[in-house]
DNA sequence: ACCTGAACACCGTTCAAGT
DNA sequence: ACCTGAACACCGTTCAAGT
């Protein structure tokens, strides 16, 4: 019966089968340390709280999407990342949801996010069209809202200054993009982006969509 | 100090005002009764559990939207509807949230899809289309997640058939497309609808139209 | 130093005792 | 018949007592 010592992997492997099997609202610490035939104190060696479990558990959800297929135009690369993603968030129902409830985003949804602007950006795409279209692409195409920055934390300059050249060398399409947005916009506060625009671009995308396949329709 | 005396109605409104300060997380029965000045057993009065009380909050926030303008091509009585429904949900934060959490769609979101699909199907758009459309839509778009419908309840047959016929007089929008969705398939059991290529769909709609942007730019 | 049982401050909801 | 306090079966997490 001796079981493997606890490591924060086994733990995060745990949590995300116990969801998988009872439904996210049903996973407690308690449960998963019943689970693991451990007290649920022993948990708390290798994660901080439950929301360091639920970031962790989404880590492992990402880690399953494909990297980027490379020498291929953009569109094919974007639609095999996408429909990668996909994949790995059909196996985990619950994923999703707690993607867009975490209240920021984990580093791992930072590079998915990060990899796919760089497919647009590296496709010959401007900044500024990349940037509508990362919005456009929804919560059901991109496997969760993209609405996960908070920008509100007003903290001191040299602080900022110091995330944002950490945020760069990182992420550096995510970077790019929130400067040429930021840059952009009339009010320098916030997030920079004027999201009922971006809404309204995604819609009428949409829209014209529809009505081109309408009148194709009518014609045939 | 007297306060009137408790309603449903009363509970709801406090309930929606109670989640838009202090978050839905931290919504609870009994912060709910200590708000009204009410032990928390006598909201049970009102609402038969918790999640009666979501249904009952969703329902609030689905009446703030604006019926369908009426004299208008279908794509701005779309567009008009759809914008009017993103001013309710941010409003209230937590609603696309708690929609897409509830077990069944309530009835109010049941009218609104109905009303929905019934602005493009009177607009002349075939039941296919619609029914590819409604998908595409997105949570994003319409404001929360389309995938609402359990279709795993076998009820027996004569079950069925009263709540199909209930179903058409009250939804025939809904109704014909789900009958036009199961004639279509090849599979008879389930939904009806093949997801992947719904996905694709809406996919391909939006990547169609950033090419077209994109080619447009470049030209320009 | 490490581990863990008990305890604390919460939940939603049942149930029986009070009016 | 109605209302409600206490109780039950849960939570996540703190903390002090045990090794």
């Amino acid at each position: 019966m001796a079981r493997p010592p606890l490591s924060k992997e086994r733990v995060l492997r745990a949590a995300v089968a116990l969801a998988d099997d009872i439904g996210i609202e049903a996973l407690s610490m308690r449960k998963l340390a019943q689970e693991l035939g451990v007290v649920p104190m022993a948990l708390y060696k290798h994660v901080t709280n439950k929301d360091e479990l639920l970031d962790g558990m989404v880590d492992v959800i990402m880690a399953q999407i494909d990297p980027p297929a490379v020498g291929t135009d953009w569109k094919s690369a974007v639609r095999q990342r996408i429909l990668s993603a996909r994949q790995a968030l059909l196996r985990h129902r619950w994923a999703s949801q707690v993607i867009e409830s975490r209240a920021a985003p984990t580093p791992a949804v930072m590079d998915y996010l990060d990899s796919m602007i760089g497919l647009f950006r590296t496709g010959g795409l401007s900044v500024d069209l990349t940037h509508h279209v990362m919005h456009a692409m929804g919560s059901r195409i991109l496997g969760f809202s993209q609405e996960l920055f908070d920008d509100s934390g007003p903290a001191n300059p040299e602080e900022q200054a110091a995330a944002m050249s950490a945020m760069a060398q990182r992420y550096p399409y995510i970077t790019e993009m929130a400067i040429a947005a930021s840059h952009t916009d009339e009010s320098v506060v916030g997030s920079g982006c004027d999201d009922q625009f971006e809404f309204e671009f995604a819609l009428d995308i949409l829209l014209d969509g529809i009505a081109r396949l309408h009148r194709a329709a009518m014609a045939g």
